[in-house]
DNA sequence: GTCTATATTCTGATAGAC
DNA sequence: GTCTATCAGAATATAGAC
């Protein structure tokens, strides 16, 4: 199985076009990414195949196995794809007020209310990170991306500390509070008929955050 | 598919020995539901098959059938017991001292160090939850869990308001909040290898029950 | 690069003997 | 209640034409 994070697409993957994007058109890659987005909404993971996600990358089943050598091959490379659209779509914005920033980033993680192409990036990751439970390479992709929230929000705190906003707390602690919190309630989204929970969750995390951070209450 | 739960096998239980236990003897419905249980563990939710299940409980393909009507319908009597064994081994016992009821339950929930069977039947919750993201009667089966275990904290808050150890908080929104927590700590725990992260969110979430419940800090 | 056709294995499920 | 034998369909993957 191929993790190398430079290779793009996999092994089998002939080495044309070998920096795509600087035309309008999209790779044939890309293509098979986004039909494998599309038939893992459909399907979920479990019942995802190789005759599925053909179905929706409109193109035989053999194709696929042109640029991938293997199915796990090609689930291996879109966890990739998946992880990297959830990260462009949830992280990096310019820093401001670092308050304003805590609670930019909650916004985005867990939003109040989910336009559809955030909440289809959500539930595909739910599907995948339960893989991780059983498929070690799925498993440290999960963990680098828990790592980078976790080291995102640390940072905003030590500089929230270091500018005088905030009190002098353990940042690691905190940081790791928060990503339990805010992934428990993206989990909630995803797995439960709670819809109140986002919400109260969000209300009482400002107030942590408030408390914790700045001593009031 | 039948998720009546009255009916303990299901609609194939031809209705004899209507309530097992009383006898040393485990009924066989029993034992298929520890066979699918070590065959989940053994092969993760995507990867059970009839015949995995058959492997572990050293019988045929066909004898599950007879007990149950379909795979569908075996998976859905699963849930159930493997809901139970979890409430079991998590919920319930006499009252005491409202804090210590909470630190008792994040230490239930959330413990520093589990034990093999903890960590097996976490394990196997957390496959079945990623379900729930495509199949209605699983998205219902956890709501009822994390309603419970929100219903649970929620009390004990309430009974500590009562006797004057808690300050008046919104004990909703501070049970929705530690369940969040516990939900996405659990969750790191079964699908990263992040392993300092439950140990911090413990001390994280000792301090929060503390200021939030006590206003100390 | 993409296709059709096919090999092979495994799946859930059933029939019928005992 | 449990077994063996078997079915029909779907799965991953490959061969070879174009």
């Amino acid at each position: 199985m191929n993790v190398d994070p430079a290779d793009g697409a996999d092994g089998a993957d002939r080495g044309d076009r070998a920096d795509a994007g600087d035309t309008g058109q999209r790779s044939t890659e890309e293509r098979i990414m986004e039909a494998t987005f599309r038939a893992l909404l459909e399907h979920g993971y479990c019942d995802l195949s190789i005759a599925n996600i053909a179905e929706e990358f409109e193109m035989s089943k053999s194709s696929l196995y042109y640029h991938y050598d293997s199915k796990d091959d090609l689930l291996v490379a879109f966890l990739r794809f998946a992880a990297k659209r959830f990260e462009e779509t949830t992280l990096s914005r310019p820093p401001s007020d670092p308050m304003a920033d805590l609670e930019h980033l909650v916004e985005k993680l867990l939003p109040l209310e989910q336009r559809a192409e955030q909440r289809e990036i959500q539930t595909v990751m739910s599907e995948l990170r339960s893989q991780s439970v059983t498929n070690a390479a799925f498993r440290e992709e999960f963990s680098d991306i828990d790592d980078l929230l976790v080291a995102t929000i640390r940072d905003i705190v030590e500089r929230g500390i270091e500018d005088g906003s905030f009190r002098e707390v353990d940042s690691t602690r905190v940081a790791e509070h928060v990503v339990a919190t805010l992934n428990g309630a993206r989990a909630a989204r995803a797995t439960t008929n709670r819809e109140t929970a986002p919400a109260a969750v969000r209300v009482s995390l400002a107030s942590y955050l408030d408390t914790t951070l700045r001593g009031r209450r």
